[in-house]
RNA sequence: GGCGAGGUAGCUCAGUUGGUUAGAGCGCAUGAUUCAUAAUCAUGAGGUCGCGGGAUCAUGCCCCGCCCUCGCUACCA
């Protein structure tokens, strides 16, 4: 039915500055596992890949903020998560890493095969340069003020302070991190992937060819498609990352986006030698699973990669997620808003099968979803404790007390037993059809509907009864409740892999492939099932308010961070301040700049004139409140023109920590164009 | 502002090419039951399917406008 004769699955590479979290997990590690494991049990021949992603500037700059090398740094996260992920028990066939030597020549080499073939376009642009370092700097090891809040220590690309994003040219007096100098300006040559020649030809490929994928995706890439597509730098001026290949090229990296999904070449390269058959042989079907930030990535950038390369295949489909947010906010690793998998193992021994049903069960697949401990401690208590668990107990006990943990022989069955037992074959259609359309939220649910038909038989038939008056029957019963058990051990392999193993102990049962799913034979009367303990175990309310404890101290920590004011700037001279000429003034008009979210464009009465001021109020204001406003106008800044209109001037507002803009204005009766001194 | 994805019971989600009283799980209520980790099983309450128009014999599903959330993107003197 599919052309395929092997399946090829990548998962997003997790960016090696910090540890792995339930986002994380529930995006991309746990569905992409979920499909590894089921592929595996089919007897498919599969071949899961991970990684981290050890290159770009945020590393570097770590390793510099905390005195350590950028080597150190990718040596301490890469071994976290790759540990975390091993005891989480993510089945990567191979988990690999780019600063590993393989990797560099497999990127290098690929890049050396599209500059021969003349697929890059090279451009000169000018960039900051620190002359003393000899090196250009990346937007974040430029630090300067900030044009907008004043912070003093704001990053080129951001000002951590209020927030802003920024182009390292709007900071004054910019300085280089490396040596503390002024950076100049300086002509650097880089090469360009051109996005654009491959327009049609991805219209067709994904528009017309790939129908079938998510909406989300879909949407995503034909959003970009139509937007039209520009060429995109390959290289940056960087020590750290794979050198690019050419000669002149000193002092350059490839750029992590064009280095990174490389990586998942590398690493099937680090596993086997026969790396080709998975990445050249158009039998094999390609999959990525990734989160929403990457769809453009590897629906539109590496497609073009692989497709200017030539010889290698494309993705069949990429099933990427949405977000998970935790307790209602965002996760975030630089606000430590997150539940980290190494911790988290270590809290919770043992329940590593318990997240992954929390995370599948809650898989942001269409939208962004909520992870809540509650919820978490619900899901274990209600459903794998009582539904699954417990039928699994249930029968184990009574086998033990009726048999002695022999497996009975069935009798005559009944129209009820075929009917439950038709219904084993029923369920494993259904979880396939979910798992096979990437659908893992019902696919799980499926499976445990075949416990829940466990229970209903169970509870109907009443074998505790029936004994008093009918032993021969309860073995049927039981007989029945126990291949129910065996077929469970099946269905959930892919999703609880540690708690089936744990189960297929109970009944001295060895591992069966998928296509046995549905038998009602896997238990041989006679055979001898072990005596119970518990697949699962209740989560008490304590455990689960230590983390929301955890969680509110950490919300905490961060308000109280927040509420640090700035640091004062360095001293000016009154000189410097006599240069500026603030007024008194009052707002006459206003109106919303068309095609922006926070510009207003103002005319204010300055005593002096009247004039035009474009002010980022939006969000706080609508034009209408204001009209009538006494404000504090800076009326000697130079005019500047913003969205085509020209801005004479500047409002002073003050802005809290939640971004809300107050009005800077006289407290008493004064007309406009008093000076402010 | 532009583009994309969402907005369905208290919570988490399904809803095929538009077709009779809109579904599931959890939670809640009531009942049954005791083999089982007070677990299980049954029944029930609970929804103007974001809002407003329109096309249709008929729409949660189609068209138009608006509102809200998330992502990408532009703007913040």
């Amino acid at each position: 039915m599919n052309p395929f004769k092997r399946t090829l699955i990548t998962s997003a590479l997790p960016y090696a500055n910090g540890p792995v979290h339930i986002g994380h997990l529930a995006g991309v590690y746990v569905p992409a596992d979920i499909y590894a494991r089921y592929l595996r049990l089919k007897g498919e021949e599969v071949l899961f890949i991970g990684g981290s992603d050890e290159h770009g500037v945020p590393i570097t700059l770590k390793a510099k903020k905390e005195g350590t090398t950028p080597q150190a740094i990718v040596d301490k996260y890469h071994g976290m998560i790759k540990d975390s992920f091993q005891r989480f028990g993510i089945s990567f066939d191979v988990y690999s890493r780019t600063s590993a030597p393989v990797h560099h020549e497999t990127a290098s080499e690929f890049f050396k095969v599209l500059y021969d073939k003349g697929e890059f376009i090279e451009q000169t642009s000018e960039q900051f340069f620190d002359q003393e370092a000899n090196q250009f700097l990346a937007d974040r090891y430029i630090t300067g003020t900030c044009p907008k809040c004043g912070f003093e220590k704001a990053y080129g690309d951001q000002c951590e302070s209020c927030g802003t994003s920024l182009n390292a040219t709007d900071l004054i007096n910019p300085k280089s991190m490396l040596s503390g100098n002024v950076p100049v300006m300086k002509e650097t040559k880089h090469w360009y992937l051109p996005l654009d020649r491959y327009e049609p030809w991805l219209k067709e490929w994904i528009l017309e060819g790939h129908k079938e994928w998510k909406p989300n995706v879909y949407g995503q890439c034909k959003s970009w498609i139509d937007g039209g597509l520009n060429p995109r730098a390959v290289t940056r001026d960087l020590e750290w990352g794979v050198p690019v290949p050419v000669e002149g090229a000193e002092g350059k990296v490839l750029y992590v986006w064009f280095d990174a999904p490389i990586g998942y070449i590398s690493a099937t390269k680090e596993l086997t030698p026969d790396w080709k058959k998975y990445w050249k042989d158009p039998e094999t079907r390609m999959l990525h699973f990734i989160g929403k930030d990457n769809i453009v990535f590897h629906c539109i950038i590496f497609p073009a990669m692989l497709k200017a390369e030539g010889s290698f295949i494309l993705p069949d489909n990429v099933p990427a997620n949405e977000f998970l947010n935790l307790e209602g906010d965002k996760i975030s690793t630089s606000r430590n808003w997150a539940v980290w998998l190494h911790e988290y193992l270590e809290e919770f021994p043992g329940k590593e099968d318990v997240l992954k049903y929390t995370l599948t069960a809650n898989a942001p697949e269409t939208k962004d979803n909520d992870f809540t401990w509650k919820d978490f401690q619900a899901r274990n208590n209600s459903e794998l404790v009582a539904i699954l668990g417990n039928f699994v107990n249930r029968v184990l006990v009574l086998t033990n007390k009726y048999y002695d943990g022999v497996v009975p022989a069935a009798g005559a069955l009944e129209a009820r037993d075929e009917e439950t037992l038709a219904a084993l074959l029923q369920l494993r259609a259904e979880t396939e059809k979910a798992l096979d359309t990437f659908h893992f939220h019902e696919a799980l649910k499926s499976a445990m509907e075949m416990a829940r038909l466990g229970n209903k038989y169970l509870a109907d038939m009443e074998p505790w009864k029936v004994i008093k008056s009918d032993p021969e029957r309860v073995k049927s019963i039981l007989h029945i409740c126990l291949q129910i058990t065996a077929n469970l051990s099946i269905v959930f392999e892919p999703f609880l892999p540690y708690t089936m193993e744990k189960l297929r102990g109970f009944l001295n049962f060895g591992k069966m492939g998928w296509n046995e799913l549905g038998r009602r034979d896997l238990l041989a009367a006679g055979h001898r099932v072990n005596a119970p303990e518990l697949l699962f175990e209740k989560i008490e309310d304590e455990a689960i308010q230590k983390q929301v404890d955890k969680l509110l101290a950490t919300k905490k920590a961060n308000e109280l961070a927040q509420a640090t004011v700035a640091p004062a700037k360095p001293h000016i001279e009154y000189d410097d301040f006599a240069k500026m000429d603030i007024r008194t003034g009052t707002i006459i008009a206003a109106e919303k700049v068309a095609k922006t979210k926070k510009l207003l464009k103002l005319t204010i009465r300055t005593g002096i004139d009247e004039r035009t001021v474009v002010s980022g109020i939006a969000e706080s204001y609508e034009p209408e409140q204001v009209i009538g406003q006494r404000v504090s106008i800076l009326v000697n800044l130079a005019p500047k023109n913003l969205k085509g209109i020209e801005s004479q001037g500047m409002i002073l507002m003050a802005e809290d920590k939640d971004g809300r803009l107050i009005f800077v204005a006289p407290s008493g009766e004064i007309g406009d164009g008093a000076e402010i001194r």
